[in-house]
DNA sequence: CACCAAATTGGAAGCGCTCCCAAAAGGTAG
DNA sequence: CTACCTTTTGGGAGCGCTTCCAATTTGGTG
């Protein structure tokens, strides 16, 4: 390894090609060119002097060139359908961003962030992936959204969905979390510890995971669910707070709550502590997603902690090989979450 | 305009190139050129035949080709130098970085968003900075932050600071709010409300933000400040607590709170509940940032809300003067703050 | 109408890389 | 030692653009 002070003021050389090392190794440029993508078909003794050029003159491919001449743009674009504002409070939003860019930058890549609020939104950025400026895209859809889906199957564009693509399921790639199966789980466990009735705020229903979450605790709470302790929420905080005024005039001995997100039980617990109840004394809460609301708020939250680093990863993977020209058929893959156990129930 | 539609499904044909448009026009290469950088020096007929041109083919300039042309990568750095983890949790963070994709997506080019955690990511990050893979970085410091910022320095590539890098006032260029006057008119106001012991929760004392806005509670407050009721944070939830519970035991009858984040705030309000106060009947409570943490506790916080956004855009700004060559004295920008009134003061 | 300067234009050169092909080198078997 | 096959190598061509510079056109003047 060479330091950089080694090599003098980098910045105000001109920064070496790949002629450069070229000469300096003794070599032809076509043998660096294979030596910088992997070494195969070069012997050993000559990739080492090509290696050893490059850190002598502490050479570093030019991203420009390379897509130029590989016909790449060296861009992926991250794409979710829901309100610009909104996005940076979601913290999965967040996680997803930084392990796309984290993981692209070690090839070089980069990661383009963009969001379709509406419909011309969504024509213009349709337009825009369709035309060659990424090389692919991941989809990070909070609604059903058949048009974006459409225009981009037809496009030939690679792209991997991030969660269940509802009606889409088995025409696209999509990784997702087990949303049933961790609403099961947590809503076991909240079952486990109260007795009485317990009611659940929903996220919106035209989602699956608002569905999904649901079917996960009904399904947990089999006999005991009522489906008169059903309040849809959104989402937000407001809404939280709202769903939860509502099952407790429906049901002043509300004893358990499942909230199918953290800051929906946010808001859930500021109604309770109005209504005079305590928890998780009274109301013992649930909620979903282990955001930063969920230590944030008073007590903590019992919640599932999905596997977001590893969604992401696996969608880029999945993606990369569709980019390479491995477009078989779809692929899909469901990931498990995890109960993390706090104060609140 | 012309639709999709109307050139057929645009992934299916070769992307046009600017040879392409020059035909169609019937003009030379350079003279399309001319066109899509800015149409100087061009009969304005020519120009709309060309511009005519693109509209029929959906030509659209290749980035790589042009960055490896004009030797340029395209793409800009956006620095944090903190914990990578605690970024996202950062709202100011979310709204710079979008701020900044937004913008660039504009000209065609990237944010590469890069922390810098320890000395080694540090120098590794100096090192490809200097070495020509960005035009230019904007710095996101957190801390007071000699070595990164000395190496920048010395390697000619353009870039600007958020916020005030003490030291180094008068040699860089940067854009920052002016948190002592924002300290100033949150505490004035929370003087005005409650009569009594006030103090406050500070930010880490070797940033400028920490340190400016306990300058201007010192101000606001006058004869009333107490350097007794000054309690140390560091920007977490768990400081604001603890913070809040050692003023607490200093003066059982404190009646002001200023804290200098919302989300100190957020566990001062916790701090504040648990020794039995009410807020802001007992305790009037002014808070930071204007955070998502601000409306998710309960009451809602009195906070200020800084210009993110303005400060993003104008940091863009000045970069870009600066990489086009202008390179000239540094450039300082001071931005004020807003005061939002909620329910906790 | 001739002349000149200024504005406009076309196109060659070159950015740094990958991809490919032909040539060279190396291995193996008879 | 030769013939043949495989691996390795060098370098031309080309990716799509900008940046010149030289050539042409334009427009104004005497």
């Amino acid at each position: 390894m060479v330091t950089s002070a080694e090599r003098g003021d980098a910045s105000s050389r001109r920064r070496p090609t790949i002629d450069d090392v070229a000469r300096l190794a003794g070599v032809g440029r076509g043998t660096v060119s294979r030596v910088i993508n992997g070494g195969h078909n070069v012997r050993p003794a000559v990739r080492d002097a090509v290696n050893q050029a490059i850190d002598i003159l502490g050479y570093s491919v030019n991203q420009s060139a390379r897509n130029l001449a590989r016909g790449r743009t060296g861009s992926i674009a991250y794409i979710i359908s829901d309100r610009g504002d909104r996005l940076f409070e979601d913290p999965n939003f967040g996680l997803f961003a930084r392990t796309f860019s984290r993981q692209l930058r070690g090839s070089g890549r980069h990661l383009l962030i963009t969001t379709a609020e509406d419909e011309e939104e969504e024509n213009s950025l349709g337009d825009y992936l369709a035309f060659g400026h990424v090389d692919g895209a991941l989809l990070g859809l909070t609604r059903d959204h058949e048009p974006l889906l459409q225009r981009l199957q037809a496009s030939r564009l690679p792209f991997v969905v991030l969660g269940k693509p509802l009606g889409f399921e088995n025409a696209l790639s999509w990784v997702a979390i087990d949303d049933e199966k961790a609403a099961f789980t947590v809503v076991s466990y909240l079952a486990g510890k109260v007795d009485g009735a317990i009611g659940t705020v929903t996220g919106p229903l035209h989602t699956s995971s608002g569905r999904e979450r649901l079917d996960g605790c009904r399904l947990a709470l089999g006999d005991r669910f009522r489906p008169d302790l059903v309040a849809s929420g959104d989402w937000s905080l407001r809404s939280g707070r709202e769903g939860t005024e509502l099952l407790l005039r429906r049901e002043p001995g509300l004893r358990g709550l499942f909230v199918a997100s953290d800051l929906m039980a946010a808001g859930a617990i500021g109604a309770l502590r109005a209504a005079g109840r305590r928890v998780p004394e009274d109301v013992a809460v649930v909620g979903f997603d282990d955001s930063a609301a969920a230590t944030m708020v008073d007590p903590a939250l019992t919640t599932m902690r999905n596997p977001i680093e590893q969604t992401a990863l696996e969608a880029l993977r999945i993606l990369d090989e569709r980019i390479a020209g491995d477009a078989g058929a779809p692929v899909r893959l469901v990931l498990s979450s995890e109960l993390v156990k706090r104060s609140s129930a």
